[in-house]
DNA sequence: AGGGTTTTGATTATCATTATCGATTGATAA
DNA sequence: TTATCAATCGATAATGATAATCAAAACCCT
């Protein structure tokens, strides 16, 4: 099922209405660079509607992370970064200090060394964030 | 050489002049658990020395980070957290969502593999963060 | 001990995020 | 289609953590 479709069912099932804002979001946030801020997001959404409000774009920000159509993020510059999710396909970020830049990685044996840990502790893991902060093969040239 | 010593050197070398203040903050700070925010300081400072200021546990808490006597963590409920340096010590932190304890993890094998990562992406490494939240083994069984 | 500089503590500013509120819109039923 | 009414919008104010400001006090060096 396509992500307009699991966010009109969602609203539904929440009592919530499909607004031509709401549908422009998901529109805009799907068609955008991944890893966009709020600011990001709302820059880009008002030269096509250029009444919509901050307030919204940050609201419907948040509907689309709690019917699993978007991740919220924090890489420490202060600013919420919102990604689609993608199914099947969990990874982490390197995170460039000098130019921003965000990369991602997978790497399932982490994965199951984190499983081992918590298993240990006899901890139940519902989230991890793992981020690795440096630079990046062109920043660290210079 | 102890950390005392080290916060001493550290501002005598930046210019910076040693107070009563700054002392009994390191003091408190390496007294108090691990992982305690500018809020826990300050109410316990407040109990030795009640006319200290927010501001002051602030800026010297930024002052024993900046010599590598703190760092800063984010365990994303909005409070930076303060925690000793240990020496050849790196770990990591699960976090309980429902009772907020902290317990912390040290797995080599996952630092061997991030730098694997690292090198495949021409990316180098100047810290990073790994926390697994969920839930701690007392509020599993609830 | 004294003078110049830094620091303190109180307060205010800043920035991202969240709440508020009157006006407007969407969904449902007549 | 229209009426109804709750949900939503956009603007703005509130919030909360952190950072900046500034006069008074403390510190350091001579």
């Amino acid at each position: 099922m396509e992500q307009a479709q699991v966010f009109s069912d969602f609203l539904t099932h929440k009592g919530l209405k499909s607004t031509i804002q709401r549908k422009l979001i998901l529109e805009t946030f799907l068609a955008s660079r991944s890893h966009c801020s709020i600011e990001d997001l709302y820059l880009k959404l008002r030269k096509k509607h250029s009444k919509i409000g901050y307030a919204t774009v940050h609201r419907t920000l948040k509907l689309l992370v709690e019917c699993g159509i978007a991740i919220e993020q924090h890489f420490g510059d202060g600013h919420a970064r919102y990604e689609p999710v993608r199914e099947n396909s969990h990874h982490d970020h390197l995170v460039c200090r000098e130019c921003g830049e965000i990369i991602e990685f997978e790497e399932p044996r982490i994965e199951q060394l984190q499983n081992q840990v918590a298993m240990a502790h006899n901890f139940t893991i519902i989230s991890h964030r793992h981020e690795l902060y440096g630079l990046c093969s062109g920043c660290a040239q210079k």
